[in-house]
DNA sequence: CCGTATTACGCTAGCCGTAATGATG
DNA sequence: CATCATTACGGCTAGCGTAATACGG
């Protein structure tokens, strides 16, 4: 048996030239080297280098085994990856979501009912990216805003979430009780970057509107409870609480009122069971 | 680094089931292997198995790592395999010959210019079989029938080889001075089988002739001196010395009169120059 | 002479085996 | 109590380092 540490040294030596140079790169004397290099050629059981008296260099025999050995080298890194990218994905449960509000709700619930397990969570902006992921076994857990088909998939709807602009009081806009969002298309609108399929829908609703992008939450929280832009708000993301002198106007398009739907394999069902226990019992739960 | 035994010993135990039936195997004792799993399962950084009390199996991770370890044992299997192989190759030259004379010729010769190579031949009835194994490196040196074609080959002519009939002298045909094989078509011929590209002459120029085939040279040499079967012989075969009683008529086709060209590839023409020296002094040598 | 490879020699880490312990059906 | 895994302990192999030797540019 060749065992890795010889093809180790071997292929140090390859790329080194001389042994006392791939000695100091593997920190290990150069007879230790020579040992080495002599068991191996004992073990391969024919000659692997050219040796003169003070040179030594690999033959046509000892750099076959050294392209070799750098294959097999190479085999044994990606067995340790993949091994502990495998146990790593077995002690991770990842959320795929297609808005934030969905993160916040879902993944103090895993961290609770799968305590010990890491939770990570991701928001994209697709359905189709999400369910490509679940099918890919990136994520375990998926929210989307609308019904997803397929033979494999379970889900249910747990809550809904509806679009509110939300506006300085003194907005010309803020007299409404109530709009649909090509009446706003054409304005200055101050939207936070990380909100899923949220962003698409603006970009197709409102082809006109004129975006400020945040990507920091705090900031765009402090300039869109304070300035003078309008901005977009759910009763999901305020917490039923507003910022002094501002005013929430329902939005009736049917695409802004949307139910969540929390999807898994079905082969899957029986593991996140308890997570859909807690989401049926969700409403009493958010009332707190 | 995650050495061999260490692959071996968890192949082993993933094949066995168990630890002791591993050691068994592998004749090592349990408490031994009982380490090495712990300590693979160290190296990897993530747990291998599910142990309970007195039993111990291969999780996912394991399974996993089980099957990566079984392709790095294959591939270090490989590896000697293939090195092995390549070493014999660069110490053996082989010889693709097309007839047995050339074979008789040329392996002495080969001993003795190339001493300390091993000198290998085989006999092949098609050039194009020959030519394609010199192309493989199967062959280092051939001898053909005819010019070979190629932009990469050298060759040289070194003798010829005239085909005979060899009869009883009480034989019908015996008062002849020469014949065409046709002549001969029909008729009962103690044929040798490994005699190369003769063979496919007979099958094509005799195809009504009935062959009595013997695979042993020294049965073949006592039935065609003593029996009264004709049979092929040539000036190279013979030796100059006929059996008591017998005949050689010349055959007078061109096909059965040949001339033996001595190839190899260009690039390693320098290499066998000693070879061809020896060849362009044949027939001084051959006259001994 | 400095750099390189090999040989000699002694140390020690680590691998293995035996024995003992614990757990399970 | 038979089987299997683990723990404990001690021995021995073999891989390593230091020192010495040999060779070459």
């Amino acid at each position: 048996m060749i065992e890795m540490y010889l093809l180790e040294q071997l292929l140090a030596f390859s790329q080194c030239g001389t042994l006392s140079a791939a000695s100091e790169k593997l920190h290990v004397s150069q007879p230790a080297l020579s040992h080495s290099m002599q068991k191996l050629e004992e073990l391969m059981g024919v000659p692997l280098f050219e040796r003169t008296k003070n040179r030594i260099a690999l033959n046509e025999n000892g750099k076959l085994t050294a392209d070799c050995a750098a294959k097999i080298l190479e085999q044994e890194r990606e067995m340790i990856e993949r091994v502990r990218l495998l146990d790593q994905s077995r002690r991770t449960i990842t959320l795929g979501a297609c808005a934030p509000v969905p993160v916040a709700d879902l993944v103090p619930i895993l961290s609770r009912v799968y305590s010990g397990m890491t939770i990570a969570s991701e928001i994209r902006n697709s359905d189709e990216e999400l369910l490509a992921g679940l099918e890919k076994n990136q994520y375990q857990i998926l929210v989307l805003h609308e019904k997803p088909e397929g033979e494999e998939l379970y889900f249910e709807a747990y809550r809904e979430e509806h679009l509110m602009l939300q506006l300085p009081e003194n907005h010309p806009l803020s007299a409404k009780e109530q709009l649909y969002l090509q009446e706003i298309d054409g304005q200055n609108l101050l939207l936070y970057t990380k909100i899923g399929f949220w962003y698409e829908l603006c970009r197709q609703k409102l082809p006109n509107a004129h975006f400020l992008m945040m990507n920091e939450f705090d900031a765009f929280g402090e300039v869109a409870g304070a300035g003078a832009f309008p901005s977009f708000v759910t009763e999901a993301a305020a917490g039923g609480e507003l910022p002094e002198g501002r005013k929430a106007i329902p939005i009736l398009d049917e695409e802004a009122n949307v139910t969540y739907y929390c999807v898994c394999a079905k082969k899957d069902k029986k593991r996140f069971e308890p997570l859909y226990q807690e989401l049926r019992r969700f409403e009493k739960h958010s009332d707190r």
